[in-house]
DNA sequence: AAACTGACTAATA
DNA sequence: CTATTAGCCAGTT
């Protein structure tokens, strides 16, 4: 009987010790129409402090993957803003889609959709 | 190995 | 409220 193959879609990434893994499946924890911060995940994750890492983590993370990704807002509750402005819509467009409002200022309120796992 | 970078955060101004 | 700063730490160059 053999040990089952660590299926793993993007080998290009360092994923030292299958941290990644682990944030991915927090991350698949967060029920649909609410949201989590990236330190929450870490922490969540068993890496207090690591929030950044969780942001290398979604970042390397393949289409494919079943991880809703678009639930992980920063502390301020808004969308990280990264590298191409675009994301930044289909992320919240991701999100609306599940009931989570967004204020003017593009913000969601995390006491009302933070995710609070029991 | 040193420097640079970043989907972060909390504290200040 | 927004802007800046310092702390953070792993991934990349």
């Amino acid at each position: 009987m053999t040990s089952p193959p660590p299926l793993r879609e993007n080998p290009s990434v360092s994923d030292r010790d299958g941290a990644y893994e682990r944030i991915y499946s927090v991350v698949r924890r967060i029920p649909r129409g609410r949201v989590a911060t990236y330190g929450q995940v870490a922490r969540l994750a068993g890496m207090p402090g690591h929030a950044r890492q969780v942001g290398y983590a979604l970042h390397a993370l393949p289409e494919s993957r079943d991880v809703p990704w678009q639930r992980v807002l920063n502390a301020q509750g808004r969308v990280s803003p990264r590298a191409e402005p675009d994301w930044e819509q289909i992320q919240r467009q991701l999100l609306e889609r599940e009931g989570v409002r967004f204020d003017t200022s593009g913000r969601t309120d995390l006491e009302r959709y933070g995710w609070r796992p029991r």
